[in-house]
RNA sequence: GGGCCAUUAGCUCAGUAGGUUAGAGCGCACCCCUGAUAAGGGUGAGGUGUGUGGUUCGACUCCACAAUGGCCCA
């Protein structure tokens, strides 16, 4: 007789194979349909609000898999706390303004930014920007990450701008707004400031020379040498000479007097060899040796110009190459910049727009730069002010356009004062009251801080929002007034920030309005963009304090550990300035993602990884499953060898929930139910554990450890579920009768495991929870999405200690049985533990642990036959001793009998209808 | 060059106010099942805990230095 009708086989729609590329795209469909975002807030009105606020990214290209990274990490908190009945809303937002959406617009409609309109090229950029957005939109939904995407919050809104120019304001009415000099990168063919990432380092060829700064009254400071004493320098552009103002020496490095040809030269100690090989002097004198600081605050005069030039010590000089004298130009370079401001030296620029020396280069006005270069060389050798020249190639920077070297050049630049009113000081002491994952991202934080410079907030750019500033005609100096810059808000507010370039200078300002400096009417508008940290930066007044379901400070902020000193930072400032207080609560940084071997991913090295790749190979569902897998405060490496990796665990997790799916085919929970207290041993053991773990996956999300939420599942999965209670449950699950108490009870706690494993990862695996969901009908009529649950905090179901410590025994005699039942198998004389007869010799504890319940302990064993004997009855020889357990040895033997072909257990003898006792009595039932 | 971080089996992670033979899962090898079947079960082999010093009766765990890699600066 075939027995197979008569079982209960498991049946489901639920396919083993998940073909998630083409099954995710259709249930992104039900979630848009049904407006799942919206229905799970609706749910959650008026409940405790939980606001992650979205880090904008730059609309400037497809996502890459940091971007990928950092929202599903998002969307897993925002899931987990909408599950947890928190009113999460999440509004993604976009940075659509400043240089990187400049420069792509540039690119993609090869425009050329020197003749192009100002209009044309906003309107240009304008159009790249949405068109990212837009891109970048589908891609982050199709990861599965649920927001108000319809609604996001673009810089570029009329509301956004509005708000940049209302934070300006207040930061002008705090007295925090000044103009000063700050040198940049500059291209004097394209005549304009250039950005970093505008910069290409090449190889130029540049003059190497060493210049004589006669020491002030060195008579004195070396009274046992009385000749001329010199400090020497080394320069390569002696083009910027004009502009020295000092020279620095290391504080505490060694300095030292020479004698060449009858006079002194000061150079560092440890350069004198070098120096003088570099010079060809092979005749040389070292005189005498000090400490740099010997020379502070003394001067020196400069070569050809009527002034002289400050000793400062400085930290950051190296000993590597020069004479460990550092020629300091402030308007030239940004340590001698930094140096100037710590000193009070004035920062004078003798090179105009266009690279031709001004009046401050006194006999060398009228020349360009590069001309002035041999000049000034010719100058100094008559004037014997020049020790050594010569040619030297080194990396140097150069404009990507135009590809001519670039020069470092002060220019006008407007400025956010860091300590004025203390900011920075408030900054430091509201970071303490922000709870910051990992805890050292406070250290970095704060270190960065007390180093920061004061924030220049001007580009020299036309995408993106102008500064509200404006220059008098008359007296030439800036206008920074309140009341033209509410006149610009309200144009704004009404109007957009093109209006700035559409409009004349007048109707920017205020009827009659007149330079508040000497009251003149004629006014020019600056065309001066705002940097793009200062729009982000406000994003929490732009957004959270104004989008009704929102609320600032921010629960949480979450983005890459670059942020740091990102948005992070100039959130941190803006919102201390205008308003006092941290952005945020909560601050979670996120490592790097980076290749297989750990190496940075760069496109040009073709070893990135391309998150639409991975959606299409793998799925939404793998990234998302190994993101949750990683601890992501370090850096993520991502490569095949991961991704091939997590796609078996996936597969694993999915199996062993398409197993208990279709073990639920016939149960329905409002018919079939069993009482809690009226399920087996087995049953309430199994879901005593899913409790404990329940209790964990949530103090990990809680916690924000996510890998742990993984560990913890992937492991209850296997060994728990697969291993464990499912394979011991088949003999109940396909064998008793349909209704019968004992298949009704595994199939209770198989509804309740998979019920909240399926909530449990709905915030990790989204999708993949949803199609769970979508296959079982009880779970639909309670909740049309996984997404609507509520995931409960279980009440402590725990096991008496007792039973708790009977099962531990269990599970051990379960352990070392097997293993020896291994040897029996190596030996060929049994197949499989069904064929096994088990006999367990012991006493005390594990024996009173065993006659609890006997025959559960042989089904979890899986044994044709259990005996259990008081050892104090005597061990036969070939019983093996356990490691572990005390007094306690077993026998293993193979048991023989025959095979039930319907239950496939082994039994002495059949019943003469062909099968087992217990199969004869089941079949009876069955009609 | 500076600030910060990381380095435990091939892979992803655990761990312990510093204390006996360093744990999981995956992968791998071998075996079993063929009623979860491009599935399932069993057993097993894998680690000089990046390196070098130091503190200690004792360090994977604390300290110093170094190497490698990462982020941010200069």
């Amino acid at each position: 007789m075939d027995y197979r009708a008569t079982l209960n086989l498991p049946e489901t729609e639920f396919p083993m194979k998940a073909g998630l590329a083409a099954k995710e795209p259709e249930i992104l469909k039900f979630w848009n349909e049904k407006d799942i975002y919206h229905k799970v807030l609706e749910k959650r009105k008026g409940k405790e609000k939980y606001i992650l606020h979205d880090g904008p990214p730059y609309s400037n290209g497809p996502i890459h898999l940091g971007q990928a990274l950092n929202k599903i990490l998002k969307d897993i908190i925002i899931k987990y706390k909408s599950l947890t009945g928190h009113y999460a809303p999440f509004i993604p937002g976009w940075d659509t303004h400043g240089l990187p959406n400049e420069i792509q617009a540039i690119k993609a409609f090869k425009l050329n930014r020197k003749k192009i309109d100002a209009m044309e090229l906003r309107r240009k950029c304008r159009e790249s920007a949405l068109y990212y957005m837009r891109l970048q939109r589908e891609q982050f939904k199709r990861l599965g990450v649920l927001g108000d995407w319809e609604n996001p919050y673009l810089t570029l809104n009329h509301s956004y701008e509005t708000t940049i120019i209302r934070t300006f304001k207040a930061m002008v009415g705090e007295g925090l707004i000044y103009k000063g000099l700050k040198p940049v990168y500059w291209c004097t063919k394209c005549e304009t400031a250039l950005a970093d990432a505008e910069i290409e380092y090449r190889n130029k060829i540049s003059p190497s020379i060493f210049v004589k700064f006669e020491l002030k009254n060195s008579k004195e400071i070396f009274p046992e040498f009385q000749h001329p004493v010199f400090v020497l320098i080394w320069t390569t552009t002696p083009w910027t000479l004009p502009g020295n103002m000092a020279i620095a020496l290391h504080p505490d490095e060694r300095y030292c007097l020479v004698k060449v040809n009858g006079m002194g030269y000061i150079m560092a100690e440890p350069l004198v060899d070098y120096v003088m090989e570099q010079c060809g002097i092979e005749d040389y004198e070292f005189i005498s040796s000090f400490p740099g600081k010997k020379l502070e605050y003394l001067e020196a005069f400069h070569p050809f110009l009527d002034r002289t030039s400050l000793l400062i010590m400085e930290d950051y000089i190296t000993m590597e190459q020069g004479t460990g004298c550092v020629h300091t130009a402030p308007g030239h370079g940004q340590e001698d910049y930094e140096a100037a401001l710590q000193f009070n030296l004035p920062i004078i620029v003798p090179v105009d727009d266009y690279g031709v020396l001004n009046s401050e280069a006194g006999p060398f006005q009228g020349m360009h730069f590069s001309e002035a270069n041999d000049e000034i060389i010719k100058h100094l050798r008559k004037s014997k002010h020049l020790l050594h020249a010569e040619e030297v190639e080194h990396s140097y920077p150069h404009c990507w356009r135009c590809k001519n070297p670039v020069i470092f050049r002060a220019t006008e630049q407007w400025f956010v004062a860091v300590d004025v009113n203390n900011l920075r000081k408030r900054a430091l002491d509201k970071i303490e009251d922000v709870k910051w994952i990992p805890p050292w991202g406070m250290d970095r934080m704060a270190n960065m801080l007390r180093d920061r410079p004061d924030w220049c907030i001007s580009r020299q750019r036309i995408w993106g929002v102008p500064l509200p500033v404006f220059k008098c005609q008359a007296c030439n100096k800036p206008i920074l007034e309140l009341e033209a810059i509410e006149h610009v808000e309200k144009l704004f507010s009404r109007h957009g920030a093109d209006i700035w370039f559409e409009l004349d200078s007048k109707e920017l300002l205020p009827k009659g309005f007149t330079c508040p400096h000497c009251g003149a009417e004629e006014i020019e508008k600056e065309i001066e963009t705002f940097d793009v940290w200062f729009e982000s930066g406000v994003s929490h007044e732009a957004v959270c304090a104004l989008r009704p379901e929102l609320s600032c400070p921010a629960d949480m902020y979450l983005e890459g550990s670059d942020q740091h000193r990102g948005w992070f930072q100039l959130s941190l400032l803006s919102s201390i300035a205008t308003r006092d207080k941290a952005p945020y609560k909560e601050v979670i940084t996120h490592g790097w993602v980076l290749d297989e071997k750990g190496g940075t991913m760069h496109k040009s090295m073709g070893n990135a990884v391309d998150p639409d790749m991975i959606v299409d190979e793998y799925g939404a569902d793998i990234l998302r499953l190994l993101i949750s897998s990683v601890d992501y405060t370090r850096d993520i490496k991502v490569g095949k060898t991961a991704l091939d990796q997590i796609a078996d665990v996936y597969k694993k997790i999915r199996n062993t929930v398409r197993f208990m799916l279709s073990n639920l085919y016939d149960f329905d929970p409002e018919i079939h139910i069993v009482n809690d207290k009226k399920l087996t041993r087995l049953d309430k053991f199994i879901l005593h554990k899913k409790n404990v773990l329940m209790e964990k996956v949530h103090q990990a999300y809680g916690e924000f450890q996510f890998h742990h939420v993984y560990y913890h599942i992937h492991n209850f999965c296997v060994i728990d579920l697969s291993q464990f209670y499912l394979d011991i449950q088949k003999d109940v699950l396909y064998v008793e009768a349909p209704g019968s108490q004992s298949r009704r009870s595994a199939q209770t706690a198989i509804y309740w495991l998979l019920r909240d494993l399926t909530i449990a990862l709905a915030p990790i695996i989204s999708f993949t929870a949803e199609e769970i969901w979508q296959n079982y009908r009880p779970f639909v009529n309670q909740h049309p999405s996984v997404m609507m649950n509520e995931f409960e905090i279980f009440d402590k179901k725990h096991l008496e200690q007792e039973e708790e410590n009977r099962w531990e025994i269990f599970m051990i005699l379960r352990e070392q049985i097997y293993a020896s039942i291994e040897k029996l198998r190596e030996e060929g004389k049994v197949k499989q533990s069904s064929q096994c007869s088990i006999g367990i010799y012991t006493g005390g504890k594990v024996l009173s642990s065993i006659n609890w319940d006997r025959k559960l302990l042989k089904s979890i064993l899986k044994v044709a036959q259990l005996n259990v004997f008081d050892e104090s009855g005597g061990i036969p020889d070939n019983a093996v001793k356990s490691e572990t357990l005390p007094r306690t040895a077993f026998v293993i033997s193979h048991f023989g009998g025959v095979r039930c072909p319907r239950c496939r257990n082994y039994y002495l003898e059949l019943d003469k209808s062909g099968a087992c006792k217990r199969c004869k009595e089941t079949l009876s039932l069955i009609p």
